[in-house]
DNA sequence: TAAATTATTTAGATTTGTCTAAAAATAATT
DNA sequence: AATTATTTTTAGACAAATCTAAATAATTTA
């Protein structure tokens, strides 16, 4: 079954949207891939026709098995060529999200395949997300949102929350980046801001905004 | 001027088609591009409308300087996407043509820039043929049919015909491929078949229709 | 030159993905 | 419970790219 550039864009929306939430709504969607609500539900119909969701008017929608599937190819090869692009290429990590949004409607199986070997099989992509191997399967990291972590604790970021311009911008500018190792000091309840210490480093204020969009696991 | 991938492949078909002939007629570019006449006195038009081409009706279409430099960039990419394929994901050099008219079409100019130092800035494709640079200039290689050289000349093979499957499949058995020394022995009148000499290997027999496949150059 | 053939263009329809505006269903407030 | 607000769906239109069938132009053949 081939999919179309725009079905595998909503496929792959909504395969991140249903991992936060239950049912993804029509809304939330149309936000997501800047369209409006009367063009998604035509195109859940469509899907639904394909069997790639389970639809329900007024109830929102998830993905079927097989959707699912779909989807976990499409982010392994955007995760994929975002490795190849900082990896290879010599891309920023910020700059790399534009360019793998076109890379991964590349349809050919064997370009993956190949690529994946060329690359040594990295298990992760540049803002450490993990790249889902040829079944689907992704090794599972436990993540903590920073907000939540005590002080006293030393973590380690593992991914963002998300590849906007702006937070990248910032991340590079207080010099933290994935794997980036940093103690948690204190956290201040005024305005829920967190005080680190980067590994070598002086100690830095982090906002309310930045801490709940980063995410770090234990070392 | 952003072109969708359909016009990208007009105007490619279009720059390969005038290189043989003059201006390139309708139907011609119906049968290059799979599509029915119809469909491309449609789309001529609308290329004519974004200074892509010159357009007379009943007298086909060349295209114009921005067209061209249009084109060329695509055919940079393309013969780029191939060499990357080749030399550095294992693929064979008859198996890219396909997954190369795919990658051509993503958009983003430092990608191409950065894939091309990446390569060491390669002069040919796979296939023997020139790679374009940044500004569309390629290395002009004087190029003569197989079947025009006479015996006792020393080629190279520098590009073949066509990328069909069934040629390569043949060069491949024949263990004939790009940068190919061999030596012209005799021309039979009967068939027109030639008989040549592959450096340090034995003499073997090309047909008509093989001859006239392959490009090569003096050495 | 006139007739027949071939090439090209026009006319009208179709598919895909989108949109706006209006109607209907659901959820939140009073 | 009734009203209001929000969400979602429907109805109808549109642009892009395509197609078939018919009309017209150009070329070839007789
Ligand atoms: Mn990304
Ligand atoms: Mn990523
Ligand atoms: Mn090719
Ligand atoms: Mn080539």
């Amino acid at each position: 079954m081939n999919l179309t550039v725009t079905e595998e864009n909503y496929i792959k929306s909504i395969f991140h949207l249903q991992q936060a939430e239950g049912n993804v709504s029509t809304n939330e969607l149309a936000a997501s891939l800047h369209t409006k609500p009367a063009s998604v539900t035509d195109m859940l119909k469509k899907l639904t026709n394909k069997n790639l969701l389970n639809y329900i008017p007024y109830q929102g929608v998830r993905l079927t098995k097989d959707g699912k599937k779909q989807a976990l190819m499409i982010v392994r090869k955007h995760r994929l060529w975002e490795f190849f692009l900082v990896d290879k290429l010599q891309f920023g990590w910020d700059e790399v999200h534009e360019v793998a949004e076109e890379l991964e409607h590349v349809s050919s199986k064997k370009l993956v395949e190949k690529l994946d070997s060329f690359l040594g099989h990295p298990k992760f992509d540049p803002h450490g997300d993990p790249i889902p191997d040829i079944h689907g399967n992704m090794v599972a990291v436990r993540q903590f949102n920073l907000i939540d972590i005590k002080p006293g604790t030393l973590v380690e970021v593992c991914s963002v929350g998300s590849q906007s311009a702006e937070l990248l911008e910032l991340l590079r500018h207080k010099n933290i980046g994935i794997s980036t190792e940093m103690l948690i000091m204190k956290k201040f309840e005024f305005d829920h801001s967190v005080e680190i210490k980067i590994k070598n480093s002086q100690h830095i204020n982090i906002s309310q905004q930045l801490a709940q969009a980063l995410f770090v696991k234990l070392v």
